[in-house]
DNA sequence: CACAATTTATTAACACTGTTCATTATATTT
DNA sequence: AAATATAATGAACAGTGTTAATAAATTGTG
């Protein structure tokens, strides 16, 4: 079975590269300019042989959007340390903005572009290996909140969704720039950061 | 000039007829499906034909945007009838969300794409027409509420910012399918309602 | 080792996309 | 009626994702 399993490791490694290649477009280039052919041109590789590694564009995509989660949730690493849940949820927060406005290519297709879901439906995988992480982590900071009384009791399901809600709200509107018809430009930033402030810190009271 | 302006007048017709076309192209084949050569197809010119009646594709997805906010405003008649600012706040939030689940591609045009910003920053329009006056709708109601003290008084863009980022984060990552990650699929649309009344609840109380 | 079977890679092509240019047809002005 | 301006078009460019048929390389088997 040695000779297989070599097999299998080149061509995961082949994919490797592809996907690297396509992320190095994907940020330098951004995501309207990812094309099949300019990745193939990176690979040095026909643009067909990428079907043979891929099922379509989109697990491509699908892929560079799990990437995207695994550094989100490197970004979060420093959460744990942090004892008390508010503080985490802060940060968490803050985190999500940031990383938002910092990776607004990764964040689009995260949390934007149809692409990822779609090939999470066709290939009916049923879950979203990263992205279900992502969320996991958010509900599990707002039940601690509720255990130790911090926060109103209430469905986690539903106050989760109003928190991711307020924050992707605020990063999605920023990145397709519509909150500068809101406040000045320069304000925008600054803004969101006091906006998610007040979303937690009227949660904390309410 | 009685010559001159019929021709002004046709050259509206003409423009009024694409647009039309496109919408029902637009609501019937969703918005990827909207291509320059479908839309001439339709209206039975040319594809380049079009180009002398729009500069290009983002002009037209523009201007559809535009008509998306007028559909919008239309629905928020009923607001004026409302005298407790906080009630009209409620129904604008219900309308926001009915809005976005009933009309997922205008939604997708007016707050998610690209296109229809590039034009208004290309053209340097410098203003958003019936965009601001939506947003305007969303200030003016916050600044009511301050007024009569129904909830803390504050940054009145901020607060809006707050207030539109959970409405618009629900909308957006429902029509994404992204929702169905955190509650059950039957339950989105509950559990969307329950978010944004919270929300304006929390918003009273603080 | 040689032959067959399988995997991997490629070329050519299809059916699209937005957009531009040169050309023709139509309408208006002189 | 001729000249000019406007409107409309066909052909083409440069690109897109994707598929079918074909060639090259690798692997399994007699």
């Amino acid at each position: 079975m040695g000779i297989l399993e070599r097999k299998e490791k080149q061509r995961d490694e082949i994919r490797k590269m592809i996907l690297e290649a396509s992320m190095q477009l994907f940020v330098k280039e951004g995501f309207e300019n990812v094309s099949i052919r300019k990745i193939a041109d990176l690979v040095e590789y026909s643009p067909t042989t990428l079907y043979i590694y891929f099922k379509d564009k989109n697990e491509i995509l699908f892929h560079l959007c799990e990437m995207g989660f695994e550094r989100m949730i490197a970004s979060n690493l420093a959460l744990v340390q942090i004892e008390n849940p508010i503080d985490r949820l802060y940060l968490l927060g803050e985190n999500y903005i940031n990383f938002g406005l910092e990776n607004p290519e990764y964040y689009d297709l995260m949390f934007i572009q149809n692409a990822p879901m779609k090939t999470i439906r066709e290939q009916n995988l049923g879950h979203w290996p990263n992205g279900d992480i992502a969320l996991e982590t958010l509900k599990h900071i707002i039940q601690e909140c509720m255990d130790k009384e911090l926060i109103p009791k209430g469905d986690v399901a539903t106050i989760s969704m109003a928190v991711w809600a307020v924050a992707h709200g605020l990063v999605s509107l920023a990145i397709r720039q519509r909150l500068e018809r809101l406040v000045e430009p320069d304000k925008v930033v600054q803004s969101m950061h006091e906006s998610i402030r007040w979303m937690i810190n009227t949660l904390k009271k309410a």
